[in-house]
DNA sequence: TTACCAACCTAACATAGGTTATGAATTACC
DNA sequence: GGTAATTCATAACCTATGTTAGGTTGGTAA
């Protein structure tokens, strides 16, 4: 069982259309299988990102630790799919993997990855940039799954505040929001009168002062720590990798 | 203002790496500004998707309606945001996207995006990889949001049960899956009791029968109509461009 | 000014799901 | 084979959040 029946290859060769050349450049990437024990772990949270991996036999998982002892699951991963994928584009592992029952996985390097992007780093600039909306999302997640209305409120204010900071849109803590209630409570997944609720309690602990779109964080590292804000995910550098391409090119 | 100020270039600036002849060509993508008012529709879930936008002023966001009339924001978009690339190696949009308050937007076309990739059908695949990957994510993301605990279940093992399909690892509506109920639990985000309570449930309704590690759903297409399932995200073929690109290749 | 409307707040009540606990069934390990 | 450790089921109780409802504020238009 070589990549030719993973994923990506089952998408391009429904299309008839995978070059002889094609093939052999991928046959090419493929690195020696893995026989991998029951639970065993693939990488950690953090950790350097320089491979993703096909599952070949068995089931994985990818996962965050969350601070109240208990993890969220983003994916399982089932024989075929490709684990890793996610953290092209990071320095570093958004999430820990494992297997669940033993099996088999056949790694691949990033590096080659980006040699198949050839000359053009938009290519993987465009990739890098869909890799962190995922990231975002995932996060997101992970704070629907397992937190408070308090702590996802709280994370989802921070993140704005810290994307509206890269783009200067932020003065003295404050910012501008045109989100009603309402369309916070359908982003976040709970009722309207709870986000009315929620926002109280946070005003209350002097954590944040809103009027209408006018929001104010007095103290926005209290916020992030209340929340155990993780910001690599917005605003990482690119990976060492990435650079190297991007210098080489002509 | 120009795409120079966007998240793509904004990642690859900052590695002082751009050639002028990438710059370039990213202007040359460059279709001519959009002025939107609040509220306004930029595509409806399952339109043909075929350009991305770039935010240039005011607030973005895209959302799913759900059948029970409310609907789930999967992520709003800043100024300097791209909007639309989560839809990138897919025919038809996969969620709505609409103005929040009135603003400018800068639409880019998908073609321009695949002739971008050069020759390289592979970089185009791992692309739709991590796409797809990236859907499967957003569709967790709406039932840990808005549905309940027996929905949220169901949803869940009939995706198992289409992926297994996929790879032949289904007879007689019947498959393995080394999932402990803890494990389902840190996956959809609610407690270990609460999934047996719920499968116990689904048990009594005759749509899941479950022992150990074998699952079997004597009614599949019952299960479907209980979460409403859109498979189009697991299963969807390359759209056009894609194969145009790919049998172009020598 | 007046009327109207959307956004928001707060309260009272209902309920889905969390927590803790106990026992039964399976599986893993000596 | 026997013992321990998982995994699962079910029950009793508790709490966070949903629901319904009524009132306040601020903006807008006639």
């Amino acid at each position: 069982m070589s990549l030719i029946d993973t994923e990506v290859m089952r998408g391009l060769s429904t299309q008839g259309a995978l070059s002889q050349e094609d093939k052999a450049l991928l046959l090419g990437l493929e690195l020696s299988p893995r026989y991998m024990s029951a639970s065993e772990v693939l990488w950690q949270e953090s950790e350097d990102a320089d491979l993703f991996c096909v599952v070949k036999e068995g089931w994985a998982y990818s996962y965050r630790n969350l601070k109240n002892g208990s993890k969220q699951i983003l994916k399982f991963y089932l024989p075929g799919d490709i684990i890793g994928i996610r953290d092209f584009g990071f320095t570093r592992r958004l999430a820990s993997a494992a297997m669940i029952n033993k099996g088999v996985i056949c790694p691949f390097s990033y590096q080659q990855l980006f040699e198949l992007f050839g000359r053009s780093s938009l290519a993987a600039g465009i990739v890098a940039t869909a890799t962190r909306q995922q990231a975002q999302l995932s996060e997101r997640l992970i704070y629907l799954g397992k937190y408070a209305a308090h702590e996802q409120l709280a994370h989802f204010l921070y993140e704005i505040y810290l994307r509206l900071k890269r783009i200067n849109a932020v003065r003295d803590n404050s910012f501008f929001m045109p989100l009603t209630q309402e369309l916070i409570s359908d982003a976040l997944g709970m009722s309207p009168v709870h986000v009315s609720r929620t926002f109280s309690m946070l005003r209350e602990e002097g954590l944040v002062i809103r009027n209408r779109q006018h929001v104010k964080l007095p103290d926005p590292e209290a916020l992030a720590r209340l929340v155990e804000f993780n910001d690599s995910y917005i605003d990482e550098f690119l990976p060492p990798s990435f650079s190297e391409l991007l210098k080489a090119s002509p």
